[in-house]
DNA sequence: TTCTCCACCTACCGACCGGTAAGTCATGGA
DNA sequence: TCCATGACTTACCGGTCGGTAGGTGGAGAA
């Protein structure tokens, strides 16, 4: 439990972050939520930018981290690319926390990180597509043609991983267990229709 | 031309919104946008949580009006669900704001709109769930089933048509134009096997 | 002519924003 | 013992936020 003050500001920073967006955010919610100021933060990282910057690069590192350890278990092609996606669908509270980031990154780097030109998506999708373009079934297929079959996919398990309060709001707790339940079967099905390759 | 203040607000709102979300928009910038000062903003709208209201009421009436558009027309419902799935894919300026919207209040609401209580997304989801049990091959479907199978369908499309800044900014002019051709293709085949029927 | 209403204005409020400046205090090495 | 460093503090800055108060001026009804 001896976590740096710098690590639990990121912490905190990463979930508030992905509930309240960039701008819904202040540099003192985030110091508040350790117990410290905003001047503590910002002895720690020297402006709200960086801090969000940093926060962005650890989850990249994360999937940079799981796609080498979904590697090095020396699989065949269409398993790591399988358990690589499937992992993403966990929904453990932290994976949930990425889907919302990597959402809103989607979302706000126009206006924000398009102005310091920083791409924290591009190695995450570049091996995405060295990923599908490994498997012999998409050996003929473009570059283009294998990005589009995996965006589709990272879409799909995004936006419902995103979706889970207004879901339950909507359709209420029971529907949504109901719902919870199929979709990842039907995901889980769609994925494995494509690895097996791109529909001629 | 003759368009009231209002809705002249109402519209730099929604692109002001859809671009930079509720708390990167001041209600000064939108006035300014349309030459006038927040104070006449605030005339027509009593508060900026009522403006942001407004612009998600006028795109849940356009899917409802779409709706029912295509089911005026009166074709098989294999059609009608393929040409209203399609028209979101179609990508307008207008549709990549509504794209955007519905994608921030996904994220957002969980902090605003469910205080609120309002979810605006319900009668289009509900539409879209009516629309797939209505097709023969669903017909034994639950309602789960077919909500997760059009979710999926609404995830990969949405989530593609918020990214094209971003993959623009990873991949270059060149490479996205050539995704863009594939990705519409490989999303047909994707909605037409969906019509088909629940993969059992 | 007077009155009312609408659209919009300037002036202002308290709260909060990101960030700077300058200090306090504990630790630890020379 | 002295000094440096790191982790934090209070005090404060200029600026912006959403919103209120109290207008002004023009159009139309009486």
């Amino acid at each position: 439990m001896s976590q740096t003050t710098r690590d639990q500001m990121l912490d905190a920073a990463k979930v508030l972050f992905s509930e309240r967006g960039f701008y819904g955010v202040s540099i003192a919610n985030v110091a508040g939520e350790v117990g410290l100021t905003k001047q503590a933060l910002l002895h720690h990282f020297s402006t709200k930018e960086k801090l969000y910057g940093e926060v962005l690069e650890e989850i990249s590192q994360h999937f940079e981290l799981m796609r080498a350890d979904v590697l090095a278990a020396g699989r065949a092609p269409e398993d790591e690319l399988q358990t690589y996606l499937l992992a993403m669908v966990s929904r453990t509270p932290e994976d949930t926390v990425r889907s919302r980031l990597l959402m809103r990154e989607l979302l706000d780097n126009k206006r924000r990180a398009s102005s310091a030109g920083v791409w924290y998506l591009k190695g995450f999708l570049e091996g995405l597509v060295e990923m599908v373009t490994a498997l012999p079934a998409w050996r003929e297929a473009t570059d283009a043609e294998a990005l589009a079959a995996v965006y589709q996919l990272l879409g799909a398990i995004n936006y419902y991983a995103v979706s889970e309060p207004t879901l339950r709001g909507i359709f209420g707790d029971l529907r949504y267990d109901a719902l919870d339940a199929v979709f990842t079967e039907q995901l889980g099905g769609l994925i494995q229709k494509m690895v097996a390759g791109p529909s001629q």
